[in-house]
DNA sequence: TGCTTTCTTGAGCGGTCACTCAAGTATATA
DNA sequence: TATATACTTGAGTGACCGCTCAAGAAAGCA
């Protein structure tokens, strides 16, 4: 009886993430979501809710789209060659909106204001470093890397250093390639 | 002839700085600082011009403090000691308003929007790095490191680990002090 | 075709933003 | 003490913020 959406739900909320993830949640305003989505605010806030509502939308988007890269990464090359190439994965793509972590963006940015979403933003990155914790424990057991060493302990470094090497990356004049190459070759050396 | 400021304009600057890199640019309001400054708003522009102008005199003593600090690590403790005690000394302060840099901070924050305090930011973050690259030269002058190595490359990737550990230093729950150790265990096998 | 139900539109809400400025106040010099 | 010269005050500026809602348009069902 009723009538459907003229949009496609999905792709709207890729399109804010990619507009979140690079300007920011502050950054971003009403305005820039209705342009880019084509959208009035009574559309929008019927669809969505509110600017927060959508937001974590986009952040779940965009967490579970990483942690399916990393896991495709691994079902081809097997766990310690996904974690050495995901980092130049990470920053290579030309066509992302940001070089930088769209989590580690959002916790920086709204972790002082107790915002909710940044915590919702430090859930998703520990998901995923339980991932990378996963994947290190394989590594062991393939007799990949030293299985005295803490795969956690592992996950959480190796998780800082790509937090560290997105930033560089989202830097002016800053060859993060090479650090990305770095990164990989130390684990080679576990 | 005049009246004189009833204010120390430093203090006032100090203080700008550890809201700043708190809350970071949008999430500091102009009633925010006339808060922490004590300050009407007449007077904040007679001083000041602009919360961008303070913003960047906040930064640039942000950037200041920092370099000085290495500095005198450096010199009381010989260059490659410094480097090794700098991220933990960065993360264990628990006085300082955020754990995460200010100027990553910054940088991901206004880069997005081309603003200048975003070059800004990335201008001192490469004063920093020289820096860096500094003591990995004299560390390997002293023979503490290996001179094959480029110094340039090392600072580098020791910024980018700094700035790793800064952003998981400021996620909750999560031991960024077993991180830095890392770091400084691993300059120790250079 | 007519009715119902949903989606779309866009003017406009109260609130906050960074900032201004005219008036008042304090102080160093003459 | 008188005057010139800042500094301080705070109400008020227009612009933008996220968001609401009443009215109109479109599509499925009878």
């Amino acid at each position: 009886m009723p009538r459907k959406p003229n949009y496609d739900r999905n792709e709207l909320i890729d399109r804010s993430r990619d507009l979140f993830w690079r300007r920011g949640w502050a950054g971003t305003s009403l305005k820039d979501l209705e342009a880019v989505l084509q959208m009035k605010p009574g559309s929008f806030y019927a669809a969505f809710g509110s600017k927060d509502a959508l937001f974590k939308l986009a952040m779940e988007k965009y967490a579970m789209d990483g942690l399916e890269r990393l896991k495709q990464m691994a079902e081809k090359l097997g766990p310690i060659k996904a974690l050495q190439r995901f980092p130049m994965m990470a920053i290579e793509n030309e066509d992302a909106p940001a070089k930088a972590c769209m989590l580690s963006k959002t916790l920086l940015e709204l972790q002082a204001h107790n915002h909710p979403l940044a915590k919702e933003a430090n859930l998703h990155l520990l998901r995923m470093e339980s991932h990378f914790a996963e994947l290190f424990e394989q590594a062991q057991a393939f007799g990949e890397i030293d299985s005295d060493l803490d795969p956690q302990v592992l996950a959480r470094r190796y998780q800082s250093d790509l937090l560290g090497l997105r930033v560089s990356a989202e830097r002016e004049g800053i060859d993060a390639t090479a650090i990305a190459t770095e990164i990989a070759d130390s684990l080679a050396r576990l």
